[in-house]
RNA sequence: UGGGGCGUCGGCAAAUGGGUAAGCCACGGGACUUUGGAUCCCGCAUGUGCAGGUUCGAGCCCUGCCGCCCCAGCCA
């Protein structure tokens, strides 16, 4: 492998590795990824699987899939379940290798009588209390403990006897030996072991004693192999930690690298913040359409390639940073451009009558279904004397720059007529347009001007004796600003939340077509955004969700005149 | 304040024996258009946290400041 020519080094990562090939450190590359299984992924987990598979790919190397599950009081088997699934959905491949710190719990026991043998690790009486106060701070060197010197003979047999469970939770643990004055906080002769009565849900029972993620992490690297440990920035602090402990043991010595972490606005990314969400009811569960969860997003109608394509932009770095959400928004606008069959759909139907067909009138136009790919070919659209038109595409008394349907005005019905308006008929009580009026110009059909004259709009509509309706459900960001952590004083990013961001309609009208969608389809909704259907979808009932909406120029036109 | 990191356009992010600041998103303008979409053009850091220094030449080297992030779980 290290006579093959080195993939380009289009970031320090890559940099480290080709280094680390051409010096002959390592002669193969083996990544993976490592969550706890106590919650559910998200767009900053993406962007590690992306990167850790994507180096695996790149250098023809392996890549893992491991679960950090050290701590069975907060994991569980909904967890890995759903982890599994995210990661496969995201298209990286861990072949038969599902491994798991829970499968080496009977080695990492053993390595870690072999550290009490060799005099580096020692049972501590001292209460969770006590350590934390004999630990010093950040400027004072820490205290060490009584139970410090206790010879290997008695270590040994405390450290059997906390495993037979004969000592009560919380009650000792077993601790690395290293420096109660070390400047790095983590080496002050950190927990290895605690005793904590939970089941595990992979070992159930068996054991009473689990190992720290710290005395877990790097030996379990260790174990499969791995040459590059890849992880997030707050782990930089760890690694002479994970190096003292392979060192100390004498095994394989993988090289760990750290990246920041992905942070994305209008969101928050924490996993603990996630879940409050999920408790407390501010969102309908992991896979809420607003999350920035992969089961959220994939439900919101994200493509597994529109999120690669943003991990790959974002780039890797080690500086802090916030991603704008519309780069992600953007990567999958321009796929769906490319890919998604477009579909008339009218949200806010309000009815146009064209005055000139007569009563019962009903032909059919054969629409494009992708004008971005003609080979897509063309879609069956019936059309009726009475129609739904949006709302929005009507006015009594039009602002500047507003050229669609208003009285005296000329607009096209996309793939039928020319019409233009003669009036509006408004609700009495509401003075609220209640239909429509039009005409068409017969020489027009299909939407070409006899005459070769323009018409400046082009709207969309939907045939009402023939519409199928719909719930559809519109999402915007779930935080009003870029960063939910700037609080007003006295607040909390809750606070922050966005009470507009979803609208559910109810009685939208789709084109007939549409009646056949299917969960996991996608559609352009001409002019309004790209949307998909949602699993709530049943017989009988069709839910849409916007997965995210077209550049809309004119709302911001409208925006400015404000 | 001890230790570990990091400061390049509004947001990401390149520039790697020092050679005269890529690209993408966003934003603004124009062309074109049967989606106010897409597409295509144009604009967008005399400037790299600040102050000095070395050099013919500095984002890259040196010195000193300043700022931001992480660490005091028997969480990961």
């Amino acid at each position: 492998m290290s006579s093959l020519p080195l993939p380009p080094a289009t970031d320090f990562i890559r940099e480290a590795i080709n280094e680390d090939l051409s010096s002959g450190r390592y002669t193969r590359v083996h990544t993976r990824f490592p969550p706890e299984p106590n919650g559910y992924l998200h767009i900053g987990h993406a962007k590690a699987i992306c990167l850790n598979y994507g180096l695996a790919q790149a250098y023809g190397g392996k890549f893992n899939l491991r679960y950090d599950d050290t701590n069975p009081s907060k994991e569980g088997m909904e967890y890995v379940e759903s982890i599994k699934e995210d990661v496969r959905w995201l298209g990286a491949d861990w072949e038969d290798r599902e491994l798991y710190a829970s499968d080496y719990f009977v080695q990492l026991y053993a390595w870690a009588e072999l550290l009490i043998t060799k005099g580096l690790a020692y049972v501590c009486d001292l209460s969770a209390d006590e350590v934390r106060a004999h630990r010093g701070t950040l400027t004072e060197p820490g205290q060490e403990s009584p139970y410090r010197n206790r010879s290997v003979e008695e270590n040994l047999d405390l450290f059997r006897r906390m495993r037979a469970g004969e000592f009560p939770d919380g009650s000792r643990t077993l601790r690395a030996k290293i420096d109660m004055a070390h400047p790095n906080l983590n080496l002050r002769d950190p927990v290895m072991y605690r005793i904590l009565r939970a089941s595990h849900h992979r070992t159930g029972d068996t054991w009473c004693i689990y190992a720290t993620y710290d005395y877990a992490h790097g030996q379990s690297d260790s174990i499969e192999g791995i040459t590059h440990s890849i992880c997030t920035l707050e782990f930089e602090d760890h690694r002479p930690l994970y190096e003292w402990f392979i060192q100390a043991i004498g095994i394989y010595a993988p090289r760990q690298i750290e990246f920041a972490r992905l942070n994305l606005t209008y969101t928050v990314m924490s996993k603990r913040k996630l879940l409050q969400l999920v408790q407390q009811g501010d969102v309908r569960g992991w896979d809420d359409p607003r999350m920035p969860t992969i089961s959220g997003l994939r439900r919101r109608g994200f493509t597994p390639s529109a999120i690669r394509d943003f991990c790959a932009r974002i780039g890797v770095a080690k500086r802090d940073s916030v991603v704008d959400v519309a780069l992600l928004e953007h990567c999958l606008r321009e796929e769906l451009n490319r890919t998604a069959p477009r579909a008339m759909a009218v949200l806010r139907p309000v009815k146009l009558v064209l005055e000139n067909l007569p009563e019962g009138h009903v032909e059919t136009f054969e629409v494009q279904i992708n004008p971005e790919e003609p080979a897509a070919g063309t879609r069956a659209v019936p059309f009726s004397r009475e129609l739904f038109i949006e709302r929005d595409d009507v006015r009594e008394v039009p602002p500047p720059k507003y050229w669609r349907l208003f009285p005296g005005n000329e607009v096209r019905l996309r793939g039928a007529y020319l019409v233009r308006c003669t009036g509006v008929v408004k609700h009495p009580a509401t003075g609220e347009i209640a239909e429509v009026r039009a005409t068409i110009d017969p020489d027009s059909r299909g939407g070409n001007a006899p005459d070769g004259r323009k018409v400046k709009s082009t709207i969309h509509w939907v045939s009402a004796a023939h519409a199928v309706e719909a719930e559809v459900r519109l999402y915007e960001h779930l935080f009003t600003c870029p960063d939910p952590d700037q609080a007003p004083v006295g607040g909390s990013w809750h606070d922050n939340l966005n009470p507009a961001s979803i609208e559910v309609l109810t009685g939208c009208k789709l084109e007939p077509s549409l009646a056949a969608a299917q969960l996991g389809d996608r559609y352009q909704f001409e002019r309004l955004g790209y949307f998909c259907v949602d699993p709530d979808t049943a017989p009988g009932r069709l839910v849409f969700n916007r997965s995210v909406g077209l550049r809309d120029s004119w709302a911001k036109i409208e925006r400015a005149q404000q």
